[in-house]
RNA sequence: GGCCCGUUGGUCAAGUGGUUAAGACACCGCCCUUUCACGGCGGUAACAUGGGUUCGAGUCCCGUACGGGUCACCA
């Protein structure tokens, strides 16, 4: 009989999501809800050195914002509360003793300085260290004289010599390695505190975890949590070890140059994003104006595959159809240019309101809201918009007419050069005169205009690029001559082409 | 270095023994067009490598190379 899918997210607080991290979060979530399981969110802090003010919230807001949503948690509660590793401190000490009893863990009174001593002495021979059960094997007296006189201790798991250990994975398949490879690792530190070693077992058991979904940097102690579900007679999860994502930056070389090859084009090296060597996390994104629903539906899509055509899913779309074949078993880079490309996709779909509603921010950046018709700049700037962050350099030019040179007038496929610019700014400018500032709508100018042209014989483009040119200062802008004279206003539009003619003349 | 894992175009990826090896991003060209973008059409470009197994291998096995992970009283 099939038990409910219960699935976790199990975070530790570092004041920021980074994109692997939502990753998981997503997959994981989405398994609950494709499964009709539950999603749990856990918060694992037993590092008190590594606590960060306010970095729950910020799991929380991280999950909010992507529409995450989970079904037990620190703060929705839950039939397994508490759901924070520090509250629950008091639970796995029971446990590790029963590991005592039963042989499968001891205690251990090395001091740090005898184990860094070790270590050190391993390295040098060029050996890994493994701890040596130099405590294994204490008269259990010695063991209660040295608890009862308040010595510290650790409690380490104890791994067989020998023998096997193994665990299923659904995308590795099974995982097999040498006991004698592995190391008696901390369960219990000295603070009292469980290790994450201890503690995931501990609460993914106690939580009714059925899939374990985490970063494949879980891979190879995944062998010794089977070892531990084995020792206490439980049922170990479905592991489901994810790939990280990857980012592909230059190559640097000791002196932190870049590395550059036989054509002197620089090296690209590969590794992990990281929040600490400055790629975006989630927020990062959100703040340069990614849209949520693009960065998920990228995310979705960055290891793992709906195996067809098909590539734009709302969150809606991916609980129903996410599956765990579809996982890749290597690594992603991470693509900034797709992920543009979602966004631009995204912000197209945004309806009118939405889209000047969120652009509006921007352009007040650099634009007064009062002296600009941001509705119609919105329109015109819809379709063009890959991030929203782009936005003020795209629209600058209407507060103040940039410095341009001449050459900007010269365009092969229009053909026209200062020249030709000249005729048609002096045929422009008292068709735009003679409209009245009451009357300085965006058909007008264009029918005045194109009538002035039709009537010149001239080609549109060697009057519109010019003019276009002689008011916005910029060879490429949101909108053509028509919309941008529009916006600038009469004024402001006489203004900058008397400017640009007396440039020319 | 030991152990574990991986390797299809620049990137994401489909592909589960027989395919002209999909599709998307990026890039290039053409068309549309008052610029850019959008849109339409087209193009360049890949099975890391060497051995097997097989009538047949991107798909299975072994080695090599390369990449990643891990070897904490961090998670």
């Amino acid at each position: 009989m099939d038990r409910e899918v219960r699935t976790r997210f199990a975070p530790s607080p570092t004041g920021y999501m980074h994109l692997g991290n939502l990753r998981t979060a997503l997959y994981t979530y989405l398994y609950a809800r494709r499964t009709g399981g539950k999603f749990i969110l856990r918060i694992e802090d037993t590092d008190q050195e590594r606590e960060v003010a306010g970095a729950i919230d910020v799991i929380y807001n991280c999950l909010k914002t992507a529409g995450i949503s989970h079904d037990e948690g620190p703060d929705v509660g839950g039939p397994c509360a508490p759901y924070i590793q520090s509250q629950r401190k008091d639970m796995y000490m029971p446990y590790a003793r029963e590991l005592v009893e039963k042989g499968h863990a001891y205690y251990c009174f090395c001091t740090k300085e005898r184990l860094d001593q070790a270590r050190a002495e391993a390295e040098k021979r060029g050996e890994t260290f493994k701890y040596d059960k130099h405590c294994l094997n204490l008269p259990k007296e010695e063991v209660q004289r040295r608890l009862d006189a308040g010595e510290p201790y650790v409690i380490r798991q104890n791994i067989p010599t020998e023998g096997k250990a193994s665990f299923d994975d659904v995308i590795y398949g099974h995982v097999e390695v040498d006991c004698s490879t592995l190391d008696d690792n901390v369960l219990i530190k000295a603070d009292g505190l469980p290790t994450y070693n201890f503690a995931n077992v501990i609460d993914d058991h106690t939580m009714g975890i059925t899939h374990v979904m985490r970063g494949n940097e879980y891979l190879s102690s995944a062998p010794k949590y089977n070892l531990l579900y084995e020792a206490f007679g439980w049922t170990p999860p479905t592991y489901v070890h994810l790939t990280p994502v990857m980012v592909e930056v230059p190559a640097l070389d000791e002196d932190g140059q870049p590395v550059l090859d036989e054509e002197g084009k620089p090296v690209m090296a590969r590794r992990k994003m990281s929040k600490r060597k400055g790629d975006p996390s989630f927020e990062d994104l959100m703040s340069e104006g990614y849209l949520s629903e693009a960065i998920i539906n990228y995310l979705a899509l960055l290891g793992w595959s709906p195996r067809g055509e098909r590539e734009f899913f709302t969150l809606g779309e991916l609980e129903q159809a996410f599956d765990l074949e579809g996982l890749s078993k290597s690594p992603s880079v991470f693509d900034i240019n797709k992920m543009k490309w979602f966004n631009a996709e995204y912000v197209r779909r945004l309806s009118p309101e939405a889209y000047l509603e969120k652009a509006t921010p921007w352009l007040s950046r650099v634009l007064d809201p009062e002296k600009f018709d941001f509705k119609r700049l919105c329109e015109l700037l819809q379709g063009r918009t890959e991030v929203f962050s782009d936005l003020p350099q795209m629209v600058d030019f209407l507060a103040e007419m940039p410095d341009f040179t001449p050459d900007l007038y010269v365009h092969k496929k229009m053909k026209t050069n200062p020249e030709v610019a000249l005729s048609a700014l002096r045929l422009a400018k008292p068709v735009l005169e003679s409209i009245p500032a009451s009357d300085w709508q965006e058909q007008r100018i264009h029918d005045d205009v194109m009538a002035a042209i039709a009537e010149s014989g001239m080609k549109n483009g060697q009057i519109l690029w010019p003019l276009r040119i002689a008011i916005s200062g910029k060879a490429s802008t949101p909108g053509g001559a028509f919309e941008i004279a529009y916006l600038l206003g009469r004024d402001e539009t006489l203004s900058r082409l008397e400017r640009s003619l007396n440039a020319l003349n």
